[in-house]
RNA sequence: GGCCCUAUCGUCUAGUCUGGUCUAGGACACCACGCUUUCAAUGUGGUAACCCGGGUUCGAAUCCCGGUGGGGCUACCA
């Protein structure tokens, strides 16, 4: 390499949520892209917390969104709590920087001070409205005098800064959009500050993109018509213009904005309801980009190196938890029965089905009885692949964790048998189970022998094994008897099916 | 109201730039069948879409124009 190569430009893309509530799935969904974006081409990926609204902000959300990112893989190079060189990385703490730049603007007169009341400006827009013209700042505040102004001052209205927009058109070219062409004359003066000390969000971005040196803003498309009133002061302030990229935006199945309204909105109710940070991150990635192949399962890895922004879709997506759930599942199949059963745990700690009693060691709430991870693994392994999420393994399991089952008799009747007939055949069962020897229950074996039973007797499948799963279980959708026989042990599964055949004869 | 974005199965989408190979492909969901003690998983098959109207062209999902639908923005929020 040439000593005089000119370097490369860096890459350098940012997320910035507010903390002004937790980790949203559109959010995350941008950070997801702006990853993808720096990280397949060797760039670097920044968190910026944009909390000059400090009325609405709140720490606790910080620290969510941190721990959101963290679960999804979603990693930053710089952040609030990675520090880097163009820190700092939270709004709040970096009022000196806009105030410095405010007061240039001042100075240059590019801004001025807006004494303009809320009210009267309310007013103003929507005179505007009804006479079908757009709803701009009359400029009223815009050349006053210094007389005026302290009129102003002495009533005590406090003044707001405004931006003086240079009438002119603004196009950029959007690497997902294409060219965007906007007229500044629709946009009018807009107010970019409160007072030197509280900026506000269009000029703050500015700022914070500049002094980041952010090369490309990747975001939202709701942030297109923010782009030209930023792109306005960036030629105001001589800084270079970064690259734009507006991603469609994920709408709720009624088509509107995804809000709480909606459900489950943040990144941390999918993690409570037991998605899979893989899973979910796959989902997410396919709303607005694909492969252009027919893959539908890609690793983070994958993703990275497939990933190219000029296959990103223009329009809309529509979240279809369906899908989500089937990705889920697929997830949950492939996954290393260790790993599963190290999610599962919590899940069956929070419903109380066990309680953890101490490292590894856990115990059945309803019986006492001591339980370790190797029987939880059966357990799990029972149920891998009948699992959606996570946190339906509680309802599914419920049943091997219960003192004692409850159920409608009726239940254990298999089609048109009779009573007898099923008292009948799980005695024979029950005969044979009891001979079994304890350390031999185990599923292939129990299986065989009672295979063996039924052709030898000519017993029918169904007739034999559905009351013995039902008598297992009290349920009439679950795994197969022998699988779960096998988890239960030797006494409790004959206790069971004595437990059925009592309940019969009553 | 104004400005902007957008439009292929119910949903996510491929195909649109470079018109014919598209009787429009894949996936989810749904339905049927197979396997099966139940559920699940799995295999096979099926239903299902180019928003509408003009134009250009031998030929349009693809190009052009006009509608319509959907979405966003229009704050002293971000």
């Amino acid at each position: 390499m040439g000593k005089n190569m000119p370097k490369k430009e860096e890459i350098r893309v940012r997320i910035a949520p507010s903390p002004s509530g937790y980790l949203h799935i559109g959010t995350a969904r941008t950070a997801l892209f702006n990853y993808l974006f720096a990280k397949s081409q060797g760039g670097k990926f920044v968190l910026r917390i944009e909390d000059t609204d400090l009325e609405r902000s709140d720490e606790k959300f910080t620290k969510e969104i941190i721990e959101s990112l963290h679960w999804l893989g979603i990693d930053y190079d710089e952040g609030p709590d990675i520090d880097g060189p163009y820190g700092p990385y939270r709004q709040s703490e970096r009022l000196e920087t806009y105030k410095k730049y405010l007061e240039q603007l001042l100075k240059e007169d590019k801004a001025y001070y807006c004494f303009c009341t809320e009210e009267e400006l309310e007013t103003e827009r929507e005179a505007m409205m009804k006479r079908g013209e757009p709803p701009v700042y009359s400029g009223r505040c815009a050349n006053l005098n210094e007389a005026e102004i302290k009129k102003f001052l002495d009533e005590g209205r406090k003044p707001v800064i405004r931006f003086r927009m240079p009438a002119k058109k603004i196009i950029f070219e959007d690497m997902i959009k294409g060219v965007l062409e906007f007229d500044t004359k629709l946009i009018g003066d807009i107010t970019i500050a409160k007072n030197l000390e509280t900026p506000l969000y269009n000029f703050a971005v500015v700022i914070d993109d500049e002094t980041m040196k952010i090369s490309h803003v990747i975001r939202g498309e709701d942030h297109i018509s923010n782009t030209p009133k930023q792109i306005a002061m960036i030629l105001a302030l001589g800084f270079p213009t970064p690259k734009y990229g507006h991603i469609p935006l994920t709408l709720a199945p009624d088509r509107t904005k995804l809000s709480k309204r909606h459900g489950a909105t943040a990144i941390a109710d999918y993690r409570a309801m037991g998605y899979l940070s893989e899973a979910l991150l796959n989902f997410i990635v396919f709303m607005g980009w694909n492969p252009k192949t027919d893959q539908e399962f890609f690793t983070k890895n994958e993703l990275i190196k497939h990933f190219s922004i000029a296959n990103m879709n223009k329009a809309a997506a529509i979240f279809n938890i369906e899908k989500l759930n089937w990705l889920n599942g697929q997830y949950i199949r492939k996954m290393d029965l260790s790993e599963l059963t190290e999610e599962c745990i919590p899940h069956l700690e929070k419903t109380n089905l066990i309680g953890r009693v101490g490292d590894g060691e856990w115990k059945i709430t309803a019986t006492d009885e001591p339980i370790i991870f190797d029987q939880l693994k059966k357990i799990i392994a029972l149920e891998q692949e009948r699992l959606v999420k996570l946190n339906d393994l509680s309802e599914l399991v419920s049943f091997l964790f219960k003192r004692e089952l409850t159920y409608d008799k009726q239940l254990l009747i298999w089609k048109k048998m009779t009573a007898q007939d099923v008292i009948n055949h799980l005695s024979e069962t029950e005969k044979i189970l009891a001979k079994t020897d304890k350390k031999d229950f185990e599923k292939e074996h129990l299986e065989e022998k009672i295979k063996k039973l039924i052709e030898e007797k000519k017993l029918g499948m169904g007739e034999t094994l559905w009351p013995l799963r039902v008598a297992l279980t009290g349920l009439k959708a679950s795994p197969p008897p022998f699988d779960v026989a096998e988890i239960l042990g030797k006494d409790k599964t004959l206790q069971r099916i004595a437990n059925a055949k009592s309940l019969l004869e009553a």
